[in-house]
DNA sequence: ACACTTGTGTCCAATTCTTAGACACTTTAG
DNA sequence: CTAAAGTGTCTAAGAATTGGACACAAGTGT
């Protein structure tokens, strides 16, 4: 159940209840704030493992510039913490944007019950999860040296890392299940 | 001007070449498909920069599931060549969706021939970047630990390393300028 | 065809990194 | 307050990385 502590900004207090309800049965913490001023020093004492921002405050100013001044603050000083925007103006243009700019999803109001509480513990998940350096660089170089189309000088060069360490590393793991990538650039038809 | 190749997925023919006629001027080669079936063996062929893809194709079916198939097909085999998605039927939830499924961007139409250009663009600068090993290491490090609260031990067991290692790396870059992150989870107020 | 450049596969010896283990000391939690 | 957990530091053994070198395969231009 209690998946960690939930701060949700929004001006309306009525909704803030409306969340919060919502919410209490799934996460540990609910906090509650009706203007991000705060936000700041509240996610620094409370470290809570997402945030759900709502994107239009000072009434009557509902382009989402608000919200997402808010979202690029917030996550500039806590990149690690998964910020889920919520608005009542659909706008695909704001979505891609707000993605784009760090947000880890975005929903519209009226929002879905448990909908909200799948994309919160998503985003919770997510952040959460810890690669391993020998995987992340794996990872990394086999990308690198495909985009050098398998010239391991050039790649070894963009890496860094002299040219026999790449071909050392290479040899080392030969297909080391890669996560979510099924490459290879030239081996079809 | 040549950015490289663009290949451009709708099944329309007027906007196949209003599209190829506008970002003409600024790639060097523009590629179309009436149909996506034949998308993964021409991009093998022809390794694009970038893709544009429209999201509804088998007319009378917009609900972008086409669109969001193939978007998850080539993205699965060619995790590096960016795609940007396209769609007339402007959906926040499909945007979100299409973004979290490894779109590069997401535009509307009718589009903006700038806007569209720049869009592309993005995409492939985007895509191009190339991180060195230490630096991705590094990051990665700093990341990790201070998702342990700075708990060395712990960090070091989650990247796999001894904590020995983690201390050296640690101390050998005390601040190595992050890219795009300006972190320390409890240091303002 | 002929030199030239670029990249590969492979080896080496010197240097650096990583590791497990140990030790005294400081926090943290019960 | 004790016990557990973490830190800073050290050592010696083992592993990885490095620049350099060499023969060889392609691809370039003339």
């Amino acid at each position: 159940m209690k998946h960690g502590t939930i701060l949700v900004i929004d001006d309306n207090a009525a909704i803030l209840t409306a969340v919060k309800i919502c919410l209490s049965s799934t996460f540990g913490k609910v906090l509650t704030l009706t203007s991000p001023d705060k936000a700041l020093v509240t996610i620094a004492q409370e470290n809570p493992a997402a945030i759900l921002l709502d994107m239009n405050f000072s009434l009557g100013v509902n382009s989402g510039q608000e919200g997402m001044m808010w979202l690029s603050a917030i996550h500039r000083k806590f990149p690690d913490i998964p910020i889920v925007l919520m608005t009542a103006y659909a706008d695909v243009k704001l979505a891609v944007r707000a993605l784009k700019n760090g947000a880890a999803d975005f929903v519209t109001k009226p929002w879905d019950n448990d909908e909200l509480i799948r994309v919160l513990k998503d985003a919770i998940d997510k952040a959460g999860e810890i690669v391993p350096l020998d995987q992340l660089e794996s990872e990394h170089v086999r990308k690198v040296l495909n985009k050098c189309d398998g010239n391991m000088k050039r790649a070894a060069d963009l890496l860094g890392i002299s040219r026999q360490t790449l071909y050392n590393k290479v040899k080392a793991s030969p297909l080391p299940p890669l996560r979510g990538e099924g490459k290879l650039r030239g081996e079809e038809e």
